[in-house]
DNA sequence: ATTATCTATAGATCTATAGATAATGC
DNA sequence: ATTATCTATAGATCTATAGATAATGC
């Protein structure tokens, strides 16, 4: 029954990134510890010689969660450098976006539960939320330098980006729903000042 | 212990309201039928006279919790009619309305929750999204009549709005937060068009 | 010898239902 | 007679722990 150390560690590894997909298809309180680790191909008693609780997970399955985000968005933006605002946008305030809550930013997925969370959780949230700040404020072009304090511009575009998908999601209507994404996606882009000129892409 | 049916429906309303605060409060997952009905003065048995499902609360709640935010938007902007915008912004965006989970926006409190609910609860609160934008678009004042549809501009103001609040809940750190908040204010503020002169209210 | 995982379980809590009780409504 | 609420409970699930097992690490 035992496993060695380097697939004991892929063991939690795995545990780590089911949790990232379960919170956000769930939430921290709609899915258990049991769950959890069947869908990591284990059982629940092996769960506590990985971690010391399951805020000790959240907080770790947090922290995956906004990487891979990252990791998102740098690929759209890697993928068009001359238009890197409008390559995440044009992924972010997607229907596709809106509809893939557990792979989805986890900003979106779990904000309301983070704030019911302890610092571990939000710790996870912030520096997350800090590396998108970072990123987004390099391309609308206003920092003063490299990590610089982000600049209001910058945190009004994340807060537009969030708060269009949280009340996208949260309604029934398709139509209102997709106009959520639409007018963000306006509102980023017309009053960003990105300063490029070929603003070509489509929203969906 | 029966009860006159004038009481009962008090009973049945309480239970909404305390309902409507304690999920915002730990979001729907996060109490349980005995502690709702006890905070409302009840016992557990009587919960199934007067609701179908834990849904049908959540559903019910929602709506409550909407119609008490909408009418908070109204008095805001009754006390200050010449900068309505202006006055539903200050409370918004203040660091006071952040910390006030139990009393404040649901959308907010429970956006990423209403995402893994059911089609009522999505009823309630995309009724209550509706009231805000008619409300918002009223002061924008790009409506060209009542009953409009809403305007892209409207959406995207209510979306900075809900996006700051559920940034500023998920960090730790204070300065971080408050910046949210006020980088949206400023942004709905000076990109809103509200065309009124005396902008002279503070952010907190 | 150590330990990652397993099965099993403790003790609490969850939603929902059943039956008793006592007051209302007729 | 009806019924709103109560106590009690069913049956499932929750987090966390205990002890057994079998393979690793030394």
């Amino acid at each position: 029954m035992r496993v060695s150390r380097v697939q004991a560690e892929e063991n939690r590894q795995t545990v780590i990134s089911v949790a990232s997909r379960l919170f956000r298809e769930h939430g921290f309180d709609g899915i258990g510890l049991k769950d959890l680790m069947k869908s990591a191909g284990l059982t629940q008693g092996a769960f506590y010689k990985q971690f010391a609780s399951k805020d000790d997970l959240a907080a770790q399955a947090s922290r995956r969660a906004l990487e891979g985000a990252f990791s998102r968005w740098s690929a759209a933006a890697a993928e068009n450098p001359r238009d890197a605002l409008g390559a995440v946008i044009a992924f972010y305030l997607s229907t596709e976006h809106r509809e893939e809550r557990m792979d989805g930013c986890p900003i979106v997925a779990l904000g309301s539960d983070a704030a019911r969370q302890g610092v571990d959780v939000k710790a996870s949230f912030e520096a997350g939320i800090r590396k998108y700040l970072e990123l987004l404020g390099s391309w609308v072009g206003d920092t003063e330098g490299e990590g610089e304090e982000p600049s209001d511009k910058t945190m009004a575009i994340l807060s537009t980006m969030v708060g269009a998908v949280v009340l996208s999601r949260a309604i029934n209507d398709e139509q209102l729903s997709k106009q959520f994404l639409q007018a963000a996606a306006k509102s980023v882009l017309t009053g960003s000042s990105a300063g490029d000129a070929n603003r070509d892409r489509s929203n969906d």
